[in-house]
DNA sequence: CTTCCGATTGAA
DNA sequence: TCAATCGGAAGG
């Protein structure tokens, strides 16, 4: 037997723009109160990076942003309209401020307090998800760890020799839902995947 | 203190 | 196309 091993914060020490498309067929694993366990395949995510003029980090460092500003393998958590929660994946060098926003995960089941919705649709988008993975504020700020009940695994061997035959490929466009900083091709996702929020 | 707004979502 | 809903950032 063997333990498995989580992802590391010196994997995430890098530009956002290269963790973001290597977190895909990465999973996020998340553990319940009650130590049930949820696991997700990362299948899209964008990178937000210093200088950016959509990263929460552009104008300067704020209580809710200052995860940011710190070292990599941290938790970024934030409420977006009032009713959904982000999640985000802290990268880089301590100083400075990026981070990789998990936008969609094909996940193994349909989680109880999520009926009536398609196990490739329950988390296909940044809310989704977290709401599929019950993640809130609580849970920002925390190193990814299974202390934490939160976090990373690295791709299986099997998805791995995949992308090698290139049985399976990524798709590299913009991000979505931005006002600022819309024409970077900062998203990633994974072609043909029923499970990511939207084509194009 | 008050005002404004968003890295979303799903219904009209 | 548009409203829901609220923490946080910006402005006075």
């Amino acid at each position: 037997m063997s333990i498995t091993p989580f992802i590391q914060p010196d994997w995430l020490s890098r530009s956002s723009l290269l963790v973001a498309p290597d977190l895909l067929g990465c999973t996020i694993v998340r553990q319940l109160p009650d130590d049930s366990i949820i696991r997700g395949l990362i299948v899209e995510t964008e990178a937000y990076t210093e200088g950016d003029p959509a990263c929460h980090a552009y104008r300067r460092q704020t209580p809710r942003n200052k995860v940011m500003f710190g070292p990599a393998g941290m938790s970024y958590v934030y409420l977006i309209y009032g009713m959904y929660h982000c999640l985000n994946v802290v990268t880089d060098l301590d100083g400075i401020p990026s981070a990789v926003l998990i936008r969609a995960l094909q996940l193994e089941t349909i989680p109880p307090w999520c009926p009536h919705q398609k196990l490739s649709r329950v988390a296909a988008g940044p809310g989704k998800l977290c709401r599929a993975l019950k993640i809130d504020l609580t849970l920002t700020a925390k190193p990814l760890q299974p202390k934490e009940s939160l976090w990373l695994e690295p791709r299986s061997q099997d998805y791995q020799e995949q992308i090698d035959r290139h049985s399976i490929s990524f798709i590299q466009t913009t991000r979505i839902g931005l006002t600022q900083g819309a024409d970077l091709p900062w998203r990633w996702y994974v072609k043909d995947c029923a499970a990511v929020s939207r084509k194009g």
